[in-house]
Formats: structure tokens, sequence, C-alpha cells
DNA sequence: ATAGTAATTGGAACGTCGTTCCATTCATGT
DNA sequence: ACATGAATGGAACGACGTTCCAATTACTAT
């Protein structure tokens, strides 16, 4: 708490300076963005456990206690690590082609954005309400109005679209983690595949059946099916017979 | 590895002696499955975060070596934990209705299991491709093929679903993290949306909207409309024109 | 310019955790 | 009775997040 307070006393002194005087700083002088740079650099070069206040000190050669200056704790550096990447999504895309498809294309961002840096997908899931989740929630709910889901539906379609995407974005995280850094990926796919059948084909049919398609089978494409398929049955809400 | 042999070894001296010889093990005698009922004990108790090997020594009156020696890490007791819960879930559901029946009472089954205990959905997140998971899979899976989803949708179909189980999970977990113990609830989501007003409505004007249906909102049935527009996306696949 | 004040730094130190090690106890088969 | 190996309990290790603090640096008022 008394973090807090010298925290903000701070930005505000930092704002002003900046007002007044232009660029003067020293160039290795600590900033919570150069902190969260170099978070994301070992975040993204060496995993999630990679990444430590004694690391972070040693990537930029000072002491764990001045990062802390900057930064409240390891939970604020990730959230801001992740808005700093969520960030990137939000900024392109375009809605020419329909409120549907921007659906699908920012969705797929996000998809791209959380395969290329795992930990985000762990953090996201890990801190609900944060202000990226905000802009997810806003990005996609927009988009349903402006798809004509009626008002009373809105409220579900978007958590439904939301909690879908969080729980491919944990599993995608928890990928990463198994097979870290370059395994092949097939490879270990088919060693998975092949442990599953041995299982009891009676007790386990259908992931018998699953076995076969695991190998030939594309994350990213299976990602925006399901999204269609959310899709497909906002679109039907109202007008299809219940599925039973 | 050393201790996975070990372990194994003993499992089979056990269950010999098991055979052998019915019922003289010393009533205070450690043994697996009364180290795993300890930690869910914990986990309901006090939260993810209390389980500890100390905590757990503490409760069961040794050390955490002897611990070890039953159970080879933290993650090995977690995946038990989660096992047992996940197990009674499965045991009853019927599958009399229909098939999208049965996969709504079984996922309404597991969203109670994990709105009941938390910590399963961070684990089942964590670690992906679990034997919990395996189950997860096979009874959505096998009940899409009985509700007639065409091989070629299947996989998408039931991964969808299974992700965005997986998705509500884990933010039920979140939530759960973030609010400890008998906090009240609807205080808290009043104090979510308060916050969501104060943002700039102009930028924010879904999450605005969403800020006025929060409080009175009841996540088990948000969850079950998701799997209700998911599996109504199942039924229109093919029949639909696409959404844009 | 200079002294005084506040921001900022770097690294030692604290408490907790998962895990390993090991001396000791206990039950058993011979 | 004794030898063997399973099982125990607690000390010790190394790593982590975090806090503390003495030293340094940058800025302000004089």
């Amino acid at each position: 708490m008394k973090m807090k307070i010298r925290q903000i006393k701070t930005q505000q002194i930092k704002a002003q300076r900046a007002r007044t005087r232009k660029s003067e700083r020293r160039t290795d002088a600590l900033s919570k963005e150069r902190i969260v740079e170099a978070a994301i650099d070992i975040l993204d070069a060496e995993g999630e456990n990679a990444l430590t206040f004694r690391a972070l000190a040693a990537r930029l050669s000072t002491g764990s206690g001045a990062i802390y200056w900057h930064v409240a704790d390891k939970n604020e550096l990730l959230t801001a690590a992740t808005d700093a990447i969520i960030g990137r999504v939000l900024t392109d895309v375009a809605d020419d082609a329909g409120p549907g498809q921007a659906i699908r294309t920012f969705a797929l961002g996000l998809f791209d954005a959380i395969d290329a840096h795992p930990w985000v997908g762990t953090h996201l899931f890990r801190e609900p309400w944060q202000a990226a989740m905000l802009e997810i929630f806003e990005a996609i709910g927009g988009r349903l109005q402006a798809l004509g889901v009626p008002e009373e539906a809105l409220f579900n379609a978007g958590s439904a679209l939301v909690n879908y995407i969080l729980g491919v974005a944990g599993q995608n995280a928890a990928n990463a983690r198994l097979l870290p850094q370059g395994t092949d990926r097939s490879a270990a796919l088919g060693a998975i595949a092949a442990s599953w059948t041995e299982l009891d084909p009676a007790r386990y049919p259908f992931v018998h059946h699953l076995a076969t398609k695991l190998s030939d089978h594309d994350d990213r494409e299976q990602f925006l099916a399901g999204i269609d398929l959310i899709l497909a049955g906002i679109g039907a809400i109202g007008r299809t017979d219940r599925v039973s």
C-alpha cells in the first residue's frame, strides 16, 4: 500500500517532468516500460517459469529492489505484459466485411497472439476482470450488437464466446508448458495419440476415435471452427428446434 | 525417477499383501487415499494456497518426507484429488432423456463440482491430457455421436464443448481465488459493476451495458445457456446460412 | 554553485515453498 | 531372534517473491 502511494506520486512527477523537460533521462535508466519489455523477452524466450525477479534484475543489470520501485509485484508485471500483447491485437481488426467476420478475425488475432506468447493465456486466465479482458469483451460484445443479437441474449452470447476463447487460450498455454521450446510437435502429438490407443476401446471408444484424428489436426482451424459453431448457435437462437 | 520405481515396487507389494492378509494395517497408517483425502479437505476449507506439504504433514501428524513416500510430488497429489472429484460427477448421469439432455446434465454436474471445489478448475486447466480430461472428452464425445453429429464435425464439436467448459471452470476458479471464503458475492459483483460504469461510455458502451446486467445474473444459468448455444450451433451445422 | 531534499538504485536478508536426504523405527519372512 | 527392506518424521537445501536499507543520483530552492 505504501508502495502504491509512492508509485502514484512518482507517476505524477514523471508526467510533469515529461511535460517540462523533453528527453534527458539516462539511457540506462529503469522504467516500467523497459522492465515490461525485458519481462516479455524472457517469457517468450525461456517460458513462464524463467521469469523471476532475479533473472529480470540480471538482464537489466540491477537489483530486484530497483524493479520493485517501478512495479508493485509480479502480478502487476504480468498484467502489464499481457496488456501490451493484447493491445497490439486490438488495433488491427477491420470491420469492412461485417460484424460476424470481424469477430472471426478478432478471435483469430487473439489466438495467434496467445499462440505466439502462451504465457498470455495463463495470465489472462488467472486474473479475471483485467483491463485486457474488458477490451476483449467490448470488442466482441459490440459486434454482437451490430450483428443484431437481441438484447436479452447479448450477455450470454458474449460470455459464451469469451469463455470459449479463454478455454482455448488456457489449453494452448498448458501445451506450451508441456512441450517447451522447439519440441517436435507432431511427434509429441503422436505419442499422446499412441497412449490413447492403449486404453480400453470398450470404455473409451470416442477417445480411440480421436486418436486417429489427432495427428493431422490444425489447432488454429479447430479454434475457428469452434467460434463458427458458437456464432451459428447465436444465429440459430429462437428459430431452431431444440436439440435433444 | 528413483522415486517412481520405488513407488511401483511398493504398489505391487501392497497389492500382494492385500491379497494374502485382509486387514491388519495400523489405523493411523499413511496411504495415498488418506493423503488425498486430507488434501481435498484443506483445499476445500482454506483454498488453493493453503495446500502445502507442511500443512498436509501437520494435519496428518507426520513429516513431509513420509508423504513423499506415497506421492511423487504436488502435481500428482493435485491430479489424484482432481480425479477423485471428477470421478463422482461421472457416475450419476442418466441417459434416459436423450443425448442432448445428457450432455446438459453432465456439463451442469461438472459446473457444480467445480463450483464447489474451484481448485479443480485450476488444475484441470494447468495439466491437460489428464485422465480426468479423457473421461470428460469421452462422456461428451460419445453423446455427440449418439446425437447424430456427422463424422467430420465430431472432433470440432467435442473440442468446442470441452474448451468452453474449461473456460468457465477456469473463470470460476479465478473468481473463487478473488473472493475467498464467504465474501459477499453480490456486493463484490456490485463493486465490479460500479468500476465498469466509471469507464468512458464512448469507448466501452458494451461494458457499460453489461454492468447493468451483472448484478442479477446467475453463473449457472449463464453456463447452461452457453452449452445450449454450442449445441444449437452443432445442430445448425450444414443447414444454416453463415452468419456474417 | 551549493546545500538540502526526494527519487532511485542495488543487493542483502527474510520467510515460505517444494523437494531431497537420512537416521531411525517398524513389520515381516526365515 | 534376526536380517531386510518398507515406512516414517524431521532437518536441510535451493529457489522464489518480497521487504529493507544504506548508498547514490537527480532535482529544487537559495
